[in-house]
DNA sequence: CCTCAATATGTAAGCGATTACATATAATGA
DNA sequence: TCATTATATGTAATCGCTTACATATTGAGG
């Protein structure tokens, strides 16, 4: 007689069948006070109850997923968790979906299409019941993938053209039109901006879009000298801002891709001597905590970054659990006004 | 003749099976191409790779997992992502892992030692290989369920006592023991801790214990009225730099137990009009990107953030593939010397 | 009492891989 | 050339659940 021998850990290890016996009812039963307890009767629920505290059963997730082909994990794809924007939007991510027993697996795509489809294959395999993603242009592929899998994902950070896919985003275009429009009121004519980078980020392109279409709406255009281009940090806005003033024709007024770009550029101006705002005003976006507390405190358009995480993290959930409601969900963003915006000198 | 249904999701899907039929090989073949490829010919190795192409066949993690008892994640448990520098690290995870082929499940425990078994426990229900943890006190439970279900895992962000568990931290205790003696050294005889909030955070209480043995080393003390404790945030940073300012003894020094802390009191500081560093000297802790660029920029220990993620997760992958070494790597913490400290005022 | 529907369990067939063991084939050495 | 090993495949038994369907039980209505 031949035993097979399996790895060890299976061994030892209690399974559903056992509480079953020790309780005195098939698996099903079992696997139904744990799945569906309404489908079980008082009495035999508290008997398998018992059966598993004293066994110390813990179900074993594989099996369950090949069983019921759901792994009760949730995928996010965001560009990196370097940038406390999304940290914090993955916090609150995170914090919905444990509440509802589901785990939040993420990967990051560098700010890349490219890594951002290969994660997403890799999440797929991994399996997920669901995916949250960053921006709203990817990867031609990715769509078509997910669909063949039907699974629901959302998208964030952004609205969608045409509305085509769900999502739980704020309207770039619109807001860094509204930033603009602010600054042209306080009388600037002259705007630069210190974008993220464009390659492959919507995101940051709608920015670069919305201060255009604010200039050009007042018969002004926003100069390519005037456009730079980092990545998002506060080094990087230094240096783009010694660019700026290194200019022939400077700008009154400076709006920075995000706070770190903003902030840079104002600790830049603040080094060599102009003073913000009267010399040069300075706007951000997102209002990471920061932006309050630095001096002059920056003006910058508040994102709410932990709703949108909620709320993404909630359309999935109810997605998964049968809902089959189309999400367009356009989040507001605030204008912050603080000191670090003011009328341009004459 | 009944058929049973099931649910859609799994037929049209492309299975291993059919892949071995077109390939006209054995499952198993299919598997060990995947898994083992060194087991299988060139020319069927082709073959099968072929139908895979063809097909597009993904395998299923589930089945894959249930059958092997590896689901090739891992979690990993930390505080929150609101915190920079475990978004940092957790991005460092990510991208080791990535390269690995396993996935990165997160949780967060909010510092909470219950929570933080409560999340244990949910991950490990889920299904991870391994997980990687914070700090090195943990709740009664949870290195029993370890090794009950035979997990690796690596605590992270500070050392064990007596090396009892796997770890890749930095010595707390020391690192503050560093940056009082220079303190100290610089002539302060007066110094203030603003610490983070120290219930069930041994790095916080460890980073106190550090300014108390290097004070006590000279024969002085910390002054119970000279321990702030708070949240880690610059708003907190100033509400308790205000509280300190606010007593009869003024301190020379304070150290931060972060550089948010430190951030906040030094704001707070030149917000009541003391000049930083002539007037009081502020160290903080973990060189965020925002010390160096505040003004006074912040002295501060640098920790090697990233640095920690890789080695955690390297650590891991390695006890996965089967080399069963132990892990007792401390990380050094650097002293940065930057503008907000120096010698006090006479 | 009896019928019929509703409710509560049980039975056992998958879910889609992995892998121990058996078998066939090729390579090696005497 | 033949026995003896490697090397390559195939066969089929799991892995530990979920769930469709069958069966047993209970209760309501006539």
């Amino acid at each position: 007689m031949k035993i097979r021998k399996r790895l060890q850990k299976s061994r030892n290890s209690i399974k559903l069948s056992d509480v079953a016996t020790l309780a005195g009812v098939s698996t099903a039963t079992v696997s139904r006070t744990l799945n569906s307890p309404d489908k079980v009767s008082k009495t035999i629920a508290h008997r398998v109850r018992e059966a598993i505290n004293e066994l110390g059963y813990v179900p074993d997730a594989a099996a369950r997923a090949l069983a019921s082909r759901r792994s009760r994990a949730i995928g996010a794809l965001i560009p990196t968790l370097s940038n406390p924007i999304f940290a914090d939007c993955i916090q609150s991510v995170e914090r919905h979906l444990e509440g509802h027993g589901y785990a939040l697996v993420v990967a990051s795509t560098d700010y890349m299409l490219n890594k951002e489809l290969r994660q997403a294959k890799a999440l797929l395999e991994h399996g997920i019941d669901a995916l949250m993603l960053t921006g709203s242009s990817h990867h031609a592929d990715l769509y078509p993938i997910l669909a063949g899998r039907k699974i629901p994902y959302v998208n964030t950070w952004a609205i969608t053209e045409n509305y085509s896919h769900p999502y739980v985003g704020i309207d770039n275009i619109d807001a860094a039109k509204r930033l603009t429009d602010y600054l042209l009121d306080l009388g600037h004519r002259s705007i630069a901006v210190i974008s993220g980078i464009s390659t492959e980020n919507d995101r940051v392109r709608d920015r670069a879009t919305g201060v255009r279409q604010a200039l050009n709406a007042r018969d002004r255009a926003l100069q390519p000298e005037h456009l730079i281009e980092r990545e998002y940090g506060i080094q990087q806005g230094r240096d783009a801002m010694r660019l700026l003033l290194a200019q022939v024709t400077l700008p009154s007024a400076v709006i920075g891709g995000n706070d770190l770009l903003a902030l840079g550029a104002l600790l830049e101006c603040q080094a060599q001597g102009l003073r913000v705002p009267s010399d040069m005003s300075i706007a951000g976006f997102d209002d990471l905590d920061l932006a309050s507390h630095v001096s002059p405190a920056l003006t910058t358009m508040r994102v709410p970054t932990s709703d949108m995480g909620r709320l993404a993290a909630d359309y999935l959930l109810n997605r998964l659990s049968g809902d089959n409601l189309k999400s367009e969900k356009t989040l507001d963003v605030e204008l912050i006004v603080r000191g670090s915006t003011a009328p341009p000198n004459k």
